[in-house]
DNA sequence: ATCATATATTCCTATATCGGAATGTGTCAA
DNA sequence: TTGACACATTCCGATATAGGAATATATGAT
């Protein structure tokens, strides 16, 4: 039977990539220096077949590049990829600039802005 | 029976609510101005019981403040919770700052870096 | 060729998630 | 109170996804 309406893939691209926590820690990890995928195991305290799969997702995206070294694949993180995921938080920006007095009203424990309770 | 690894929650936090691209047109809609919800649903020309359903998760994160304005709800999208996201993000910026000259050659058609062929 | 090491893939299962349809709740007006 | 309008929730079915375990592939060493 043909699917109604199938679900909009999700590990197609980079905001979904990037919404599993470990998959943020590799990309960290993978930031200053490449590394092997053993070094990202015992780094992250992962399984090893966990890891390779999130890389793989990673490297679908373009969030990663491999290369191999012998028997060892060195990954390391492709920042242009994590580009587009700045650019659009950053239409944000505006709204958070000399915002200190809100800063100072949340520590102060003000939750929300008057008006808006839900 | 108890679940061996329970899947970690994800429309818990602010980066899986932005993963969903509907999601995101919700943000930016609701960036400049507070909007009701038969708003967001002729102007996205999405179901009305689905926007309810995004907005849900999105005030559940925190990304958006509602308030209720006679039969309408007015919803506004609050850029405090969408500024982790910009932080984390921010983290790689160091890597794409001065790199015209990488924007360049890729531009020219040279896809990866030498070396990196996966 | 064989073995060990490093990494990738496949299979399976539990759960999460989305959309659609139907229904529920709240608010204003007459 | 009844009805209309605005929005929210629930139920359903199809699919996506993550983790675990097992297995496959690739490379280097002997």
């Amino acid at each position: 039977m043909i699917p109604l309406v199938p679900r909009a893939a999700t590990t197609s691209d980079a905001f979904n990539a990037v919404a599993e926590p470990r998959r943020r820690q590799i990309l960290n990890y993978l930031a200053d220096t490449e590394r092997s995928v053993g070094d990202i195991v015992s780094r992250l305290g992962l399984e090893q077949p966990s890891v390779s799969k999130h890389l793989r997702v990673l490297r679908d995206v373009g969030l990663v590049r491999a290369k191999r070294h012998g028997r060892h694949v060195m990954y390391r993180t492709n920042p242009d990829a994590i580009r587009p995921l700045h650019e659009w938080t950053k239409t944000f920006e505006r709204f958070w600039v000399h915002q200190l007095t809100r800063i100072k009203e949340r520590a102060e424990g003000k939750g929300r802005e008057p008006g808006y309770d839900r």
